[in-house]
DNA sequence: TAGTGGTCTAGACCACGGA
DNA sequence: CCGTGGTCTAGACCACTAG
């Protein structure tokens, strides 16, 4: 791990270890120089990657300050796996209702951007939070990228195994998100009836060099789920 | 404006002049370097501003390449002023509804986090995209810092008069987005049911000084709305 | 092995905010 | 005016990719 992340993850300790606010002050980035004995680009590029994750804002002149949202239960979608980050203290659950490798229909080869004779896993899932029918989860993984998913892993969590056991480095993502209506047999799923409003989520994941390696469509229950989207202008 | 932003600017010149596609190379830091004439922190962050936008991605001992979602129509809220950066080319309108100087609500006043005795601006809004019905959108605006709103701001662009007349630069926004049913007024208002469901967005726009100015919230009709959002991985 | 991005340092100077 | 973040350079070395 470079000398920044190590940087910036300590400095989100101590936002999280003191209790500090939105608003609340780090100390200077010359404190920060002389803290933890680097030079200032190693400083300035803790404080960019902390500021890309919504965690503080700079200001110039100044200081750098705490950003915190404070509403709880919001899924935060700018983050690859926001549902672990964000949902945690919540129960979370994944009933596996098919799994099965195949060929990719038009819209996977599309999205995937692959050909017809590349393989994929298909996994449909039912995800639960603290007991309540919470989203219904299709994807569509490159079997070229991930050779190898069964139950437990479908039902513990893709990322972790695609992270920790496939060594498999996600970089970012594309969503789309609109309004949906629920077909009959997601509207059973998630105890509601056909044509319920739903939030329809279309994922693609990357991979660090850019191969898209996930297509995931997820009918989110429209009672049990809140997104948090963080912004910024570029002007 | 810094020479990193110029040169970011040029880079995307290039991407769009030259009409290339997710996946295509661009120039190594390098070259880039030479073409620029300038120091390679220079060209590191104009590429990271970039990567931030969702314009690239670099890959570790391969190069930076361009990163596009082809979909159309869909307003990218990772970024202030999404509307007009990616609905360009539809038109839009906004007609007012409701313009007045008032005291917050306690909603309002948790949001901008200010006190009772701090006047805002209550702005309605009605907005069509190429004729049809799009949301309608009640904003808050401090008054300490927008102290002058009238009909042709508010009916033209409200953003374009904050930045370009009153040198305000917003910094971030944290955005909050649910389903949920349309009450009576609002349902007239795009032509749809009460009950009916809607894309319900809350945004808190944030000065780059942290201080928050704008409180919105936004119903959209959920058959003329979509959106993208741009995420990655911070492992 | 050559090319490319990633990290890091040391140091200089600029621009802005607040007391 | 001082403290603070912002920009920029020059240069060194590391880590990864691809042919």
């Amino acid at each position: 791990m470079p000398k920044y992340k190590e940087v910036a993850q300590k400095i989100i300790q101590k936002i999280n270890s003191n209790d500090m606010k939105q608003g609340d002050k780090l100390a200077s980035i010359e404190e920060l120089m002389k803290q933890f004995d680097v030079g200032k680009n190693t400083i300035l590029n803790a404080l960019t990657e902390l500021e890309k994750q919504a965690y503080i804002y700079q200001v110039r002149g100044s200081g750098s300050f705490v950003r915190k949202h404070k509403r709880e239960g919001y899924i935060n979608i700018t983050e690859v796996n926001g549902l672990r980050n964000n949902l945690q203290g919540f129960h979370l659950d994944a009933k596996l209702l098919d799994l099965k490798a195949t060929k990719p229909t038009h819209e996977v080869m599309a999205n995937l951007n692959i050909a017809e004779n590349e393989e994929v896993y298909y996994v449909k899932r039912l995800r639960s939070i603290e007991g309540r029918k919470f989203s219904v989860e299709e994807s569509y993984y490159l079997k070229s990228v991930v050779p190898y998913l069964n139950q437990q892993i479908v039902e513990d969590s893709i990322f972790n195994y695609l992270i920790d056991d496939l060594k498999i480095e996600p970089g970012f993502i594309d969503h789309f998100l609109r309004v949906g209506k629920l077909n009959k047999i997601n509207a059973d799923l998630l105890n509601l009836e056909p044509g319920d409003p739903t939030v329809l989520l279309e994922s693609i994941f990357y991979l660090k060099n850019g191969q898209p390696f996930d297509y995931s469509i997820i009918n989110y229950h429209y009672e049990e789920s809140q997104f948090f989207i963080q912004g910024a202008s570029y002007i």
